[in-house]
RNA sequence: GCGCCCAUGGCUCAGCUGGAUAGAGCGUCGGACUACGAAUCCGAAGGUCCUAGGUUCGAAUCCUAGUGGGCGUACCA
């Protein structure tokens, strides 16, 4: 409806300016709003407002010719007002809204999707946590909107791929190789100080049992063959434990790529080597220097250590590079806040290697507080205390737990109460909406059992539904396709929760004013169609979310 | 010290990239089940949008300077 309230507008203006009441001049993206104020109309548009300054003249006497000139053919308008400052407000008739409808019919579980990707390949690399031991709360939020960016983007006519990076070669690995052996040496009857460095979770310990128990006292004696044995039998393990809590969180990658692939036939020191030839790199003090401050970073980095080893750093450039040359247009990566200082860094790397500044885009995630009944739960991820993501899907449920990662802006700090989150009450967002599509279905049920099939659009009469309160909601359900659309040109996947929460109040509304069977047959068979179009909206949204939407609950 | 993020009713947060009288949920108070699911609905109270300037027809939103909180400032990852 908004885009055919933009073409009347544009045709309006067109003829204005060739009768000569406006001056031919450059005439702007015509925005147009959804105003809060009932009063102001179905629709409104500031673009007299906009054109003021370029005519020269009032705003108010532009909106009179704008809308003085438009040709209503198909009419859709009640009325138009100008208002306040110069505002054009559209009113539309009451009965032509349910010819919006016909959208969702025709569309069903694909209403909702749009090309404005057009085919563009785009990886989402998301989580991304070392194997060196279980996920926590602040992964699992990273892991969700990771994937539910992904799903937007999908669904917006992106080609999408999910990938995990892990990092499985630098000397944290070492560190758990070394952990691993130090508890397993300590389970052996050895007495050894434990290394304040190491990881000191129990899942180490752990490890180190099953390792016992399955290869004996072997490694006792011979550290030299043990620590890099240890080291890639305790980073499988961690990485499969990670995978399966990932999978109870509903989040499957298309990949894992390991930072060991990039090692392989030297590829960083080349990649490193061509970056010298375009004059990016130099060598000081023993080190190797990546001048990032070239474009726009606040100091050079090291690339090289004077001991000879790359940086993680150098190991990223070589990665991304990667990600550019196996044919994505553009990559996200979605990164712990605490990573932030990073981004000028890597953004002058991709820079460096010929891709401009938009071809990487970060999206931070805040940090999670984890809450019971309002107070922290103590985490310290050195002493190994935290409450994992198993845990915590275990505890609230996949659904609760997503719901509530996705419902916050993912720049603000969130935090997650486990008591709340699992809470079957009107506290809990997830279940009002799960609750509008459970009751949707029953009365679908109920519709069928007394001989009302769901309806097609071409089987109902769309202008009965001319109340306020259908409207409203068929107003909202065209509204669909264009949030989804922004957020995915924003990476703003908490636009969706809350959308859907504002559906099914105002479903919940209508349910609570007018019944939906009645004596009417006709009447019934629109507002079935009707609820019928909604539970569809509430489903293809929870789809996107990765929430379920249950029949019954 | 420098850099990034945040600051909106008692609490938790939105505010569609500059629009009209700033919105939800929770909590509080008062109402609605002999009708399709009361996990619902209807109503009320509650605000110097951290402060002070600036930009313009118009600012919670943009700019500058402060205040308060979080994070980052490695030849760690």
């Amino acid at each position: 409806m908004k885009e055919r309230v933009i073409k009347l507008l544009e045709k309006s203006i067109n003829s204005c300016v060739e009768k000569g009441l406006l001056k031919e001049a450059y005439i702007p993206f015509i925005e147009v709003e959804f105003p809060r104020e009932g009063s102001h109309g179905d629709y409104a548009s500031n673009i007299a407002m906009v054109l003021a300054s370029s005519q020269r003249e009032a705003p108010r006497k532009i909106a009179e010719r704008i809308v003085g000139n438009i040709d209503d053919g198909d009419g859709l308008l009640d009325k138009v007002e100008i208002a306040g400052p110069g505002f054009i407000n559209f009113f539309i008739k009451n009965n032509v809204w349910a010819v919006l409808l016909k959208e969702v019919d025709r569309y069903g579980d694909r209403y909702g999707e749009s090309n404005i990707g057009n085919g563009v390949k785009v990886q989402v690399e998301f989580v991304s946590a070392n194997p060196t031991g279980p996920l926590h709360i602040g992964h699992a939020r990273g892991a969700v909107i990771g994937d539910v960016i992904a799903n937007i983007l999908k669904t917006s006519g992106f080609s999408v791929s999910r990938e995990y990076y892990i990092n499985d070669a630098g000397n944290q690995m070492n560190m758990l190789g070394e952990s691993v052996y130090y508890r397993y040496l300590e389970l052996m009857g050895e007495d050894i100080v434990f290394p304040g460095n190491c990881y000191q979770g129990s899942y180490i310990t752990e490890l180190a049992h099953t390792i016992r128990e399955q290869f004996g006292d072997r490694f006792r004696s011979d550290r030299e063959t043990a620590i890099p044995f240890l080291t890639r039998y305790a980073a499988d393990f961690i990485l499969e434990g990670i995978k399966e809590d990932l999978e109870t969180l509903g989040v499957v990658f298309d990949r894992y790529f390991s930072e060991k692939e990039l090692y392989k036939d030297d590829g960083v020191s080349k990649i490193l080597q061509d970056l010298q030839k375009d004059g990016f790199i130099y060598k000081e003090a023993d080190a190797v220097w990546f001048k990032t401050t070239d474009f726009g970073d606040e100091k050079d980095r090291v690339v090289i250590r004077e001991n000879g080893e790359p940086t993680y750093f150098a190991a990223d450039i070589a990665y991304h590079l990667n990600k550019y040359s196996r044919g994505f247009d553009k990559v996200i990566n979605v990164w712990g806040a605490d990573h932030h200082g990073y981004i000028p860094r890597m953004q002058a790397a991709i820079q460096a290697l010929g891709r401009k500044k938009e071809d990487l885009e970060i999206v931070l995630v805040q940090l999670v507080n984890l809450l019971r009944n309002g107070v922290p739960v103590p985490m310290s991820t050195r002493a190994g205390e935290f409450v994992t993501i198993r845990e915590v899907t275990d505890e609230v449920g996949k659904d609760a737990a997503r719901y509530n990662f996705l419902m916050r802006r993912s720049n603000s700090h969130l935090d997650f109460d486990l008591e709340l989150a699992k809470a079957q009450s009107s506290e809990n967002p997830v279940y009002y909406v799960q609750y509008a599509h459970a009751r949707i279905s029953s009365i679908m049920r109920l519709a069928a059992e007394q001989g009302y099939p769901a309806p097609g659009y071409d089987e109902i009469r769309p202008d009965l539904l001319t109340t306020a309160e259908e409207c409203e909601l068929i107003k909202l359900i065209d509204k669909f396709r264009e949030m989804v659309e922004g957020s995915a040109k924003s990476l703003e996947p908490h636009r969706i929760p809350y959308y859907i929460n504002d559906l099914a109040s105002v479903f919940h509304s209508f349910y609570n004013k007018h019944k939906v069977i009645s004596d009417n047959v006709e009447l019934t068979k629109a507002r079935l169609f009707l609820i019928k179009s909604t539970g569809t909206v509430i489903k293809n949204a929870l789809r996107l979310l990765g929430v379920s939407a249950p029949e019954r609950m």
